[in-house]
Formats: C-alpha cells, sequence, structure tokens
DNA sequence: GTGAAAGCGCTAACAC
DNA sequence: GTGTTAGCGCTTTCAC
C-alpha cells in the first residue's frame, strides 16, 4: 500500500516545507511561481486531495446537513429531500440521512450520532411515534447545544426553530369545496393518520367546509384511523353500504386504497363517486383512473428547508435572529377521479 | 454564546489534565474512582459530546459509507437505500448520500467531494448516462485511493469490485416461461432502459425462453426505447393492432404505463392481455388490477451491498482480497395481472 | 519567498 | 493515579 498524499508527505519528497506546500497548493501569492508549478503538478501527479475531515476539525464546520426522514418508502419524504438534496449540493453542503422508521428511539439515537460534530444542522420530520407521546426533550436538547434544526411537514408548535409546512387547513377546505361545488352531497373523509398533526389539521379543514356550507359533519362519514388495517375494514363498510358519493382522503395510502375498493366493489369513477387525495404526483397519474391529487410540491418543501437551514448557518450574528416558519402552497390537481369542473 | 463543552475546557475548570479527562470518560482503570466520578458528572452537566471530527482525524476512519443514487424517486433504489441505511446504522456506520439524477457529471462531483476522507468507502449504482457512454474512468481512479466500492443493480464489468445484483437473465427467462405455459402466444417485452446493462439483460433472457420453446422472436412485438416518450408512442401502437396476448415489462414504469394504456383501448386483463412487469411491491398491489412482478428485493440488496463493504473496510489483511458479486434472487409475484397457474 | 510553530479536539505511549 | 507529549492533516501567524 503506497503512502497516502498529505501535504507533510509532499513536503518532505519536494524538500520544502508543510506550509510552503499548503500556500503553493492554495496559491498564496507569499509563495514563488516557481515553487507553486513545482508543487502543484507534483500534487496533481500524487492525486492529492485535502483531507476534509482535517479541515472541519480546524474550521470547525463540516458543510454537512443531518436529514432524518421518518420513511424514505414514502413517496412525499423521497420528493422532499430530492428537494434537499438538490439544494444542498448547489450550496456546497452534503447530506447524511438517517430514516427514524417512525421510532423515537432511532430519531434520538439519529440525533445524538450526528450532533457530535458530524454535522452542522438538521432537517428532520417528526416521526409518528414522537408526535403521538408528544415528546420532544430530544430535539430541546440539540437546540441547547446551539445546533440549528429546521422542521417540515410534521412539526412541534413548542420547538422554538424554522419550519416549512403545507397550507394543511386550507388545502383541506379548498378540497373538500370543490367536492361540494361539483354536487356532491354525502362526502366522506379517510384518514389513516389521525395521529399526526397534519392529519389533524386537514380533518379540520374537511369540517370547516361543511360549515362553510351549512352541512352537517356525518359521523358515519369519517374513517379516522392511524393504521391501514382498520383503515382498511372500516373503509369497506363505508363502500359497501353505499351512501357516499365522494371522498376525500387525507394521505397517499387511504386515496389509493379506497379507489382500489371502490373499483372493486364496483363504482363508476368518477361517476358514482369522485376521489381526492393527498398524494403524490407520479404514482396517482399511473393509476387508472388517474387519482386528482392535493399535491403537497415535495421538492420545494426540501428546498425550502435547506435554505432557511444553510442562511441560519452563514448568519454571523445569531443574537436577534427569530425562528420562521414557511408556508409551501398546496394545488389541487384534477384528474380522472373527479368530475371536470 | 457559552463555550463548548471540550476536553480542555471540562480539564481546565476542574484543575485536571487533559489526558486525565479523557481517560476518566473512557473509564480507563488508570483513574481513580473519585475522579472518574467528578469528571463524568461535569461532563454530563454541561452535555459533553466527543467531537467526532477529531475522532475521525485520529483514527483515519469516519465510519461513514457514501452512498450514490441516480434517482431517489424510482422506487426500486428507494428500497435498497432503506436496506443500506438499515444495515449500516445497526453495525454503527453513518450514511451520506448523492443523487447523481443520471448524470456523469454529478456522479463524478459526488465521488470527488466525498473521497477527500468524508467517507470510508462507497455503494453506488451506475447513473444511466456514464453507463450509455460507457465511461468508468471516474470509478477506477476511485480504487487506485484505495477507497472501496459496492456497486448494485447497474454495474461495469470492467471495475474490479463488489458487486449485488438480481438474476436479471433467469428472472427474465423464469417471466416469460410463466406466460408461455400460461397459453400465451404472442408475447410483447416492453423496455425503457434499452441503454442500461439491466435492460439488455433481461431482453436477453426473453429471448433466450422463447428460444427454448421453439417460439420465434417477432421485432413488432419487441419495444425497447431509451425512454418514456419513445415508449407511450410505440406501446400504444402497439395495443391498437391487438396483436398481442401478454406482456413482459421489464421496468417499472413500462409495466405501469402499459397496464393503464391496455385498460384505456379496453382490454380486459388478465383475459385478453397479461401483463408482468419488474417492478416495486407496494405500488403495484396498489394498481387496479394489481401487477403482477418480479421483485427484486430491494432491501436485501442494499442490506447485501452495506455487508460487503463493511466486511471489506474491517478486514486488516487485504492483500489477498478478491472482488465478490452477490447475487439477490428475485421472485415471481402472481398478483391480479396475470392468470392463475 | 520560505519555514517554524501553534492549534483545531482527541488519544495513547510514556513519564513521574 | 495523574500529567506531559506527540501526532492525526491542515491553515495561518509570525519569524527570518
Amino acid at each position: 500500500m503506497k503512502t497516502k498524499a498529505t501535504l507533510k508527505n509532499i513536503a518532505k519528497e519536494l524538500n520544502v516545507s508543510v506550509s510552503t506546500v499548503s500556500k503553493a497548493l492554495n496559491n498564496s501569492n507569499e509563495i514563488s511561481d516557481l515553487t507553486k508549478k513545482r508543487v502543484q503538478e507534483y500534487a496533481k501527479l500524487k492525486n492529492y486531495k485535502p483531507n476534509l475531515t482535517a479541515l472541519n476539525l480546524k474550521n470547525q464546520s463540516t458543510k454537512t446537513i443531518g436529514v432524518i426522514i421518518p420513511n424514505i418508502l414514502n413517496s412525499f419524504f423521497a420528493k422532499v429531500f430530492s428537494g434537499i438534496e438538490k439544494t444542498a449540493e448547489a450550496k456546497g453542503y452534503n447530506v447524511i440521512t438517517c430514516i427514524s422508521n417512525e421510532s423515537i428511539d432511532k430519531e434520538i439515537h439519529a440525533l445524538n450520532i450526528l450532533s457530535n460534530g458530524t454535522i452542522d444542522g438538521f432537517i428532520l420530520s417528526i416521526s409518528e411515534e414522537a408526535q403521538k407521546l408528544q415528546q420532544f426533550d430530544h430535539f430541546k436538547s440539540i437546540l441547547k447545544d446551539d445546533i440549528p434544526i429546521v422542521m417540515f411537514d410534521r412539526i412541534a408548535d413548542e420547538i422554538n426553530c424554522d419550519k416549512v409546512i403545507v397550507d394543511d387547513y386550507e388545502s383541506a377546505i379548498n378540497a373538500t369545496n370543490f367536492l361540494i361545488q361539483s354536487g356532491s352531497k354525502k362526502i366522506a373523509i379517510c384518514s389513516s393518520i389521525n395521529n399526526l398533526s397534519v392529519g389533524k389539521l386537514r380533518t379540520n379543514g374537511y369540517l370547516k367546509a361543511l360549515e362553510n356550507h351549512q352541512i352537517k359533519a356525518n359521523e358515519n362519514l369519517m374513517i379516522l384511523t392511524e393504521n391501514e388495517n382498520d383503515f382498511d375494514q372500516k373503509a369497506n363498510k363505508l363502500l359497501k353500504e353505499n351512501k357516499v358519493d365522494s371522498i376525500f382522503a387525507i394521505d397517499e395510502y387511504t386515496a389509493t386504497a379506497v379507489l382500489k375498493m371502490s373499483l372493486k366493489q364496483g363504482y363508476k369513477i368518477p361517476k358514482d363517486l369522485q376521489i381526492i387525495g393527498f398524494a403524490d404526483g407520479v404514482w396517482s397519474r399511473r393509476m387508472t383512473p388517474s387519482l386528482s391529487t392535493v399535491s403537497q410540491h415535495g421538492p420545494e418543501i426540501g428546498e425550502a428547508a435547506a435554505n432557511l437551514l444553510i442562511t441560519k448557518l452563514e448568519s454571523k450574528n445569531n443574537e436577534n435572529w427569530k425562528p420562521k416558519t414557511v408556508v409551501i402552497k398546496t394545488e389541487l390537481r384534477y384528474r380522472e377521479s373527479t368530475k371536470k369542473n
């Protein structure tokens, strides 16, 4: 195994000092052109690359962002992640990723592992378990160490940090309004994320829209569950009883599941039953019929989060910093599962 | 801003030496119980965490794996990634992620950025562009620096490194065999990845299966394209001419697209037309009808890759190391888009 | 124009 | 049982 190219090695072989080599490689004008050339050529020959770990130690910064995501198989998170990665890379930051798998222990673990100087700041969405337990001390402790956090989508109000969210409440109102205005009378809501903050916001939006139109909310049309199995049972029952003419599904799973179930039961979509769901673009387009969605603009969320974090990291005067919350507007995408407006 | 807890600071405040603090925190038995207790309690109070950057510099290792993925929105890659992450985390490694977005420049950039001591080794799948250009020098140059690489799925034979692949050829034979044995006579193949090594392997498997059954391959039934637009046009035409009774789609896009198109054109599936596709589990189940697939076991691929890399990193005697190629067996998953066997 | 030395935070061999 | 020192790879101040 050959020796690695380091300043020290190069210096020895060229019979100059380490600092000369360092300066030469950084094109300092303290160094003569001749020496510069000699050093630079030799470094290239030896494929010298400055050791980033050493630089990080010196600079007390790693130019690395820690991202903690509950579940990368969820296409919303994958989209947000792609936005984070793109923005970070453009600004010269690396992204180090952990998946909490919705577990608070893994979340805490990731936070601990990475807050040891590995990363300069975090971008994260809170695990289901932490939200259910309403336990957020692990975030507070990171902030106390002066490591900035940006939360997106699933946030905790009580944590004092930058946030990026979607207008969940308003978009639920809009989607429900659309269903009402297209003539639907019996509008069901479907959720398998009733334990999450965003789930509750969307449900409230649905209720508000009904109220605005003097429609009384009907408990029988509200399937608010916390997991997929519960949902499947109740949804099948609802569809069998055949008393519903449109469905607002507030997460990707219920949107796709209810579409499949209703087709199986012989519903004509959108004639008998309209469906709007919170769901991701690529796959909802691939469904038959394609799914009308509330699009959350995942990549933009990621971009906004990365920009917030990097701005914070690179600003010097942190004394009068105040947490910001960026709201990304959703968009209703009309496809085949709703009637033309 | 309060001073950060470092060995030095703690030492000063406790009036002991830095090494005493270090040893105390590492529970060395050179240190008296009293001092240990004093130091450990104070460290806890100050929320001391050893600086990983410094440790990395000292240990000449970062316990971090660099992962380069062509496209995280592709669920196959997302699944592989989740397998890598899980295994890495279990073995105490971090994962730093870059997305090449199928571009060779971004791939080279990621390789350069991370090979500066940021990571101990790479796990990657080659970008489409690099495969098309058959340009792999950037990988060779990394290997020359003694940084190990494990490639998965899209590999380059000429690169001398560990690899994890799927039995593309055999699984294509199996899938095609199934279609033949279920009585199909006009079996089309659909690809939008004919520029990738895996695409070619799968096509060859299809041809081999036909040959084994003395069926002459029919050019008109082979839609081998390199992108989605091309594919859509040709596939629509094929389906209109109505001369096909089953389809083997060798990538996720063509599988879902052809399913949607054929439903639109009024095909009854699987009665008129059977479809098998290389595709990911979650979403193919959500289709109506659900899609029969060749399952690639993404998480297992990720696990295998992480294990190969970590084994290599942690083995001392690298002299007689030989590159290994692990083959993960695929599995045919029969769902609603094929006839019962 | 070049080099010596200190320091980033940590560990470990070696005094004492 | 505790402290001193050197060193990981690099930058930068200060001598010369």
